[in-house]
DNA sequence: CTAGGGTTAG
């Protein structure tokens, strides 16, 4: 950068600057490296006093590049009104632009670039498809598709990803067959609508052709591959691929280091989560909410909130994600008073509005501690109307503390709100069961018959042994049913004697 | 000077 900045110096003292070809070659050295250099040429392209196509571009490439898509498309604007036109590359730079955040910006560039007879043009024909695609609209993403004379795996990969993004697994599938030629960003594609459906076997089979047509798998497939490991509970397979990523020397950027925590967390190695976490380079809010949240669901809130200070000491900012974690850690552990603080703290501190899950949490954390009362105030006074989460933590509070009346009262709210699933009607049917009122039993009981309302029932998944395991809710069929529930209620047993002063249902 | 992919929640 340093000597770009001599070169500059000798153009300027030459009185050469303002030469748009000289200027360009800068400006484009510039954009090129990181955002300070940005900002240089951008100041460097204000003082230009003519400009080629290129120089436009270049600009708005960069500002693209460097996630600043407005900035991009207001230059854009003044390139039209400055009198240029745009040409080829000036439409596939916008096209991207607008894939982020200006999605209706791009049908207007669209017919621009029909005007001026660039929509065919190759490059700008996949921009177009993707640009239809981020925005769900399939039908002219399609015939875009259908009109392209020279598809490419570009083409073909940007049509399978809005077919994934609004969720037509099956459309995306179909195309992936029959795409001429696959490399890893297609099949990483395909994975990654497999899991966004929540088909994770289908992902990880997926996964496992890849490798069979000889297909080394980039991050993201990895990445996809580690989520549905995450889900499966498939931790054989998951040390597999982090074994695999360590003999290939991929790198453990901040993605793969997220997924590889989510991944061991989820399936019960919280240690080996942590020792991936110290590893990471570059950890950002995303790893470092996913420790959280491993963190509370193992039982370990207040580790989970010691990280949750670090987070603080290494100025990576929480987001709305990490406090609904942190307060659901506080929950489960029973600190009130550490939770309420939090729960002040977001606002006041890191600017954050809370949201209706944040009072979930609330409410959550009082009920579970027993301060039906005040829950019942934070219901009342929310901002916002109480959600089937927000009701449905106050009614498990309700359960787990046997007080009927507010049960069958938060019952009512949430039929009002036609939010009252089938899990409402059993869990209140639960509540009267243990306080042995059978006849109001019966009645939820019929009334569910009457109007038609099933629970669906809960399912897991565990690996043993390399095999996924499948388990739904009243299932027995398993052939060690027997030895798992004798150890079931030991552990309940165990808990019980320990724990009894403290709610830890759920 | 050109295009496609991936992360956190109860």
């Amino acid at each position: 950068m340093t000597q770009i900045k001599q070169i500059q110096s000798h153009l300027t003292i030459s009185g050469t600057l303002l030469d748009p070809y000289a200027a360009g070659k800068i400006i484009s050295l510039c954009a090129e490296s990181d955002d300070d250099h940005l900002s240089h040429a951008y100041k460097l392209f204000l003082q230009l006093s003519y400009r080629t196509k290129f120089i436009w571009n270049t600009m708005i490439r960069s500002f693209t590049a460097k996630n600043e898509a407005f900035k991009a498309l207001t230059i854009y604007k003044t390139m039209l009104r400055s009198g240029y036109l745009p040409n080829n590359y000036t439409f596939s730079f916008i096209f991207k632009a607008c894939c982020t955040d200006h999605l209706s910006l791009g049908f207007v560039f669209h017919s621009q670039a029909i005007k001026l007879g660039w929509e065919s043009y190759d490059f700008v024909l996949n921009g177009l498809i993707h640009l239809y695609s981020m925005s769900g609209s399939m039908g002219p993403a399609r015939t875009l598709f259908d009109s392209s004379a020279a598809r490419d795996i570009i083409t073909w990969t940007a049509l399978i990803n809005g077919y994934v993004k609004s969720g037509q697994v099956s459309a995306a599938r179909e195309l992936f067959d029959n795409m001429p030629e696959k490399n890893a960003v297609s099949w990483s594609a395909m994975i990654h609508g497999y899991v966004q459906v929540g088909l994770f076997k289908e992902a990880l089979e997926l996964f496992n052709q890849m490798q069979i047509c000889g297909c080394r798998p980039n991050h993201g497939g990895i990445v996809g591959a580690l989520t549905a490991c995450a889900f499966l509970g498939a931790l054989d397979i998951g040390r597999w691929i982090h074994a695999y990523v360590d003999r290939n020397g991929m790198e453990l950027d901040r993605m793969m280091g997220t997924a590889l925590i989510e991944m061991y967390a989820k399936c019960g190695c919280i240690e080996t989560a942590c020792s991936v976490f110290d590893k990471m380079l570059d950890r950002d809010v995303f790893a470092y909410t996913c420790l959280i949240s491993g963190l509370a669901n193992h039982g370990q809130g207040c580790r989970a909130i010691k990280l949750f200070g670090r987070m603080k000491n290494e100025g990576v900012a929480p987001n709305e994600v990490t406090f609904i974690c942190v307060l659901s850690a506080c929950s489960r552990m029973g600190l009130v008073d550490e939770g309420l603080r939090i729960f002040k703290n977001m606002r006041e501190v890191h600017g954050i509005e809370p949201g209706v899950q944040h009072y979930g949490c609330l409410v959550d954390l009082l009920g579970r501690a027993g301060m039906l009362e005040e829950a019942k105030k934070v219901v009342r006074d929310m901002p916002m109307e109480p959600d089937s989460y927000v009701l449905g933590a106050l009614l498990n509070a309700c359960r787990v503390h046997g007080n009927v009346d507010l049960s069958e009262e938060t019952v009512e709210n949430l039929v009002e709100r036609c939010i009252d699933h089938g899990g409402v009607h059993v869990l209140l049917s639960n509540i009267y069961a243990s306080s042995k009122q059978w006849h109001c039993v019966v009645k939820v009981r019929k009334g569910m018959e009457e109007k038609n309302v099933r629970k669906i029932p809960g399912c897991s998944f565990i690996e043993v042994d390399g095999k996924v395991c499948e388990f739904v809710a009243g299932d027995r069929s398993h052939v060690l049913m027997e030895d798992t529930m004798l150890l079931l209620f030991g552990i309940d047993k165990h808990l019980k004697s320990t724990r009894k002063c403290m709610a830890f249902n759920h």
